[in-house]
DNA sequence: ATGAAAGCGCTAACAA
DNA sequence: TTGTTAGCGCTTTCAT
């Protein structure tokens, strides 16, 4: 295997030299550059991952910590942040939780990423206290997608202001009767968005007279078979809701699977929306609060890069818009 | 940052006694390695990669190249992947291509992979040839998931059968006249299913009799979208079809959204079937040739783990079985 | 069972 | 602009 020595034998100048030059630093002649370049490409030289971090404390590494990558949601994220990380030459080191607890309690408990990665971005999950101690005392930056986190650096969108926007397209169109699918707003495995979309669900119909029904609030764990299950429950109540506003567009597509099991038609007797504009959206014509999912993978990466480089980097909570896309799963409320 | 030095004078011992404490290595007596084990416990010891990894050569990192993380098939070879590898220790780097040519260019030419990995698992692409003469260059263990390469470690389903399947079931129906959906059978982006998946379909309607139609064979480019304008060509055929076989269930989705487009109703004007039991079939109603694509990820890195533990060890073919599963999207043929 | 010592391949501070 | 010289924190012979 090639190393920089034998580079720097070829060229007959010193290793020091030789890795200025690689790494385009400035105090390099043009033309001591361009022998090392060459020299370099011809023996095939390869710099060490595991050498140049040793030396220099850095890895060009990031760590993406992600609930469970079969989900397009995170991947789409994950994939937006490669991006940004590979144009600007740093891996990705993928951590996927996929609902085990114990890999969840390993890579923040047993410090797996102290001396491994220059940062860390977190995909939709909450750290605990005791967690976010832990990433603190990291002394590496932090960027943390879907949680309001004062104080942290994050990237969201407003989704109280997503969950009113949903909510508010129902009442618009004369609903009276809304159902809320969510999840979980606490525990450990919470993030911001349920708590922060039920309120805006509440708010909304507050807002426009209507009064909340506690049995009309149901837990579909943002999974296509959790809204599947919730929502047969709510079509089957005695005053069933004329509308459903999921929280998540996997949801919002298991209601539509338990209204055409029960022969509910869409959006004849039941209006529905989710919230994400997941790319099956269109296949099922849903009505959806659209957020830049991509996006905010990119604006992340980019964010936690910046702390690597700029001196005077602040954490910053970065909100992205999100925007009403309507199709055809809702309508006005039969007579 | 405490370092093994550390330990080391903690526990009044040599760095190498204390090195092979901490890596459960032979021939170090119980009570030194309890103390040991104390000590680092103690004195919050992590170590580190760079050093571990310049050392010893080896980086207990495995790269997995993916052509694009958001679709759900590749995130599930992922998923599968990763588990076995947190298992055992090591860490995945992503390598998302995502269809971006220099990606793939950059990850495979300037040899990224050199020095930084101890194996690869690559999903779902078929290398090059020059890319296959990088691969087997770089000296390290490879497993390719999804395609049929002897000579090298593969893990994948027996494509052409697994198209049989699917074609004998509309035979059996009783359709005569059934379409193709399928992708590129060439180039560099290719792998080996699209073809073995067509050679499975033109197999079959052979062997009952039926003549090919060039017409009812047509490109959805593996994906919704591509199947959808695919199958609306197919739907709008002077004779169309009865049936349309789709080698991924992605298309297939695309083909009962044409069809609904269209008003051609599905099972009873038109059967629809696809490949690989994706996550949405269930909610799509869709039959389809399941395969087990998180045990793929998972037996492509057990297979890349046990070549560098085991000494004699040698490349695999693995073929895992496919299965019928008949849901609400086929039936017989009008008549 | 343990230790001494020589690297692994690079970076960075200091000199020249 | 270039070179010299120490390491970075481990692992791994080779001794003992």
């Amino acid at each position: 295997m090639t190393s920089i020595k034998d580079v720097a034998r070829d060229v007959e100048m010193s290793t020091a030299t030789v890795s200025r030059a690689l790494r385009g630093l400035a105090g390099v002649s043009e033309e001591t550059r361009e022998r090392v370049m060459e020299s370099a490409r011809r023996l095939g030289y390869v710099p060490s991952p595991s050498a140049a971090g040793l030396a220099s404390g850095q890895t060009r590494t990031v760590a993406v910590i992600v609930p469970r990558v079969t989900q397009w949601f995170f991947a789409a994220l994950v994939q937006g942040a490669e991006e940004v990380l590979r144009e600007r030459g740093y891996d990705l080191l993928l951590y996927n939780l996929a609902g085990d607890p114990s890999a969840r309690h390993r890579v923040f408990e047993t410090s797996l990423l102290t001396k491994r990665v220059d940062a860390v971005l977190i995909l939709s999950l909450k750290p605990s206290p005791d967690e976010l101690e832990r990433l603190s005392r990291l002394g590496r930056p932090v960027t943390i997608i879907g949680a309001d986190m004062p104080g942290w650096a994050t990237v969201r969108i407003d989704d109280h202001e997503a969950a009113a926007t949903a909510t508010q397209h129902l009442v618009d169109l004369g609903h009276r009767c809304i159902a809320y699918l969510g999840g979980a707003t606490e525990g450990v495995l919470d993030f911001t968005a349920p708590s922060a979309r039920l309120a805006g669900y509440r708010c909304t119909l507050e807002g426009a007279g209507v009064a909340l029904r506690a049995e009309l609030e149901e837990d579909g764990e943002f999974t296509v078979a959790g809204g599947q299950r919730a929502a047969r429950q709510l079509l089957g109540l005695e005053v069933a809701p004329t509308a459903i506003f999921a929280a998540s567009d996997e949801m919002a597509i298991g209601a539509l699977r338990a209204a055409r099991e029960l022969g509910v038609r869409v959006p004849e007797d039941l209006s529905v929306i989710g919230i994400d504009d997941h790319e099956m959206a269109t296949y099922f014509d849903l009505t959806t609060v659209a957020q830049p999912v991509h996006e905010q993978g990119r604006v992340a990466a980019t964010q936690v890069l910046a702390a690597l480089t700029d001196d005077d980097w602040k954490p910053e909570q970065v909100i992205l818009p999100t925007q009403l896309v309507v199709r055809g799963t809702t309508a006005q409320p039969r007579t």
